[in-house]
RNA sequence: CGCGGGGUGGAGCAGUUCGGUAGCUCGUCGGGCUCAUAACCCGAAGGUCGCAGGUUCGAAUCCUGCCCCCGCAA
């Protein structure tokens, strides 16, 4: 079978090498195009493309894929698998695959439809997520399901989880195109009446709110840890805040550091403790709890969050 | 020329305004105390102060050029 994969970030790397591990035969990588990255904005190709390339497969990054349907049908593959790819797939560029487009998603479907299911998924405390294999329609992640595979949620952030669930997106593609192509693929409609949807992450979102519970000011860290990443305030600056544990230090005024050693930094929160562990302060680099402290850049009764 | 912070013993920082023999909190090594410890006490090693020039009797500190790291914004 011929397939087309679209994708960009370094995870959907993973799924493409399964398939092409499985011997399915990848005729082109559809990526974004080419981003300017970082201060001094270099034009940089996504991981997706440079694995590809390497791999000697055709590359089109297309800016806007509706745009180039004429160019998709000429490939004649018999379908195509996308995985964080990012773009809206219109009619025009599903009806180039005759035996359809199969979407990787993390998250069990019809839950938390949407761009940012993982860190959803952490925010709202799931005990369990997982991947679905669906077949993309023109809605948003509402395509009937082909095979679906939970996990628990553990103590880990969201890079850690997104892993485990990319490798598992490997996993499940290549046996749902196997199906596929022995035609006893099975489809099952979502239920639209359990669905939620998660709303695009903006950094507004991703401050730190310490009258909250610990537990939650810690979800939130775990979600957004290696991006958009939560921050706070210290002294005017703002702090970014990578890792940290929920104690059960119960202390008054929310923000307050009560505790800094090289255990870690301990702020109150609304119930409980925050024991922050890595940590970067604007202009500087990531630390370790016990470094900044050692800097002497926090000591117990400073206070986080206070916006200058 | 997008805005800004920074490069000082192994780590994180102070010192730079008003040049004058390098300091703090840790770590490491040795010793001590303790039933014990992420605790405490004593001692030691370890730094061409990012690089290259310049000014000066003397530069981490002043001047010039360069390299590297990082936050924000894109």
């Amino acid at each position: 079978m011929k397939l087309v994969y679209a994708g960009a970030n370094a995870l959907s790397i993973l799924p493409l090498q399964a398939l092409r591990d499985a011997g399915f035969n990848v005729v082109a990588a559809v990526t974004q195009p080419d981003r300017p990255v970082g201060r001094k904005a270099v034009l940089t190709p996504c991981p997706l493309k440079v694995y590809a390339q390497a791999a000697g497969i055709e590359v089109l990054d297309f800016p806007k894929i509706r745009e180039h349907v004429a160019q998709l049908c000429a490939l004649g593959a018999d379908c195509m698998v996308t995985c964080s790819y990012g773009q809206i797939l219109t009619r025009a560029v599903l009806d180039c695959f005759a035996q359809g487009v199969y979407n990787i998603h993390t998250s069990l479907l019809p839950r938390w439809r949407g761009a940012s299911p993982i860190q959803h998924s952490i925010l709202a405390g799931d005990e369990r997520t997982g991947v679905t294999i669906m077949r993309t329609d023109v809605g948003l992640d509402t395509g009937d399901i082909l095979l679906q595979r939970a996990i628990a949620i553990g103590e880990e952030d969201a890079a850690a989880l997104a892993e485990r669930l990319f490798r598992l997106g490997a996993d499940c593609i290549t046996q749902a195109l196997r199906q596929v192509e022995a035609g006893t693929a099975v489809f099952t409609r979502q239920d639209d009446s359990a669905a939620t949807v998660c709303k695009k992450i903006g950094k507004a979102d991703c401050e730190i709110d310490f009258s909250a519970p610990a537990e939650s000011v810690c979800r939130l860290i775990r979600a957004m840890n290696p991006e958009p990443l939560a921050f706070t305030f210290l002294r005017g600056k703002t702090v970014n805040v990578y890792a940290a544990t929920a104690e059960p230090i119960d202390a008054k005024d929310p923000g307050r550091v009560v505790r800094a050693d090289k255990t870690g930094i301990y702020v109150a929160a609304g119930i409980g403790s925050v024991r922050i562990a890595f940590l970067q302060e604007e202009g500087g680099k990531r630390l370790r709890a016990a470094d900044f402290v050692n800097g002497r850049k926090v000591a117990v009764g400073d206070r986080f969050g206070r916006r200058e």
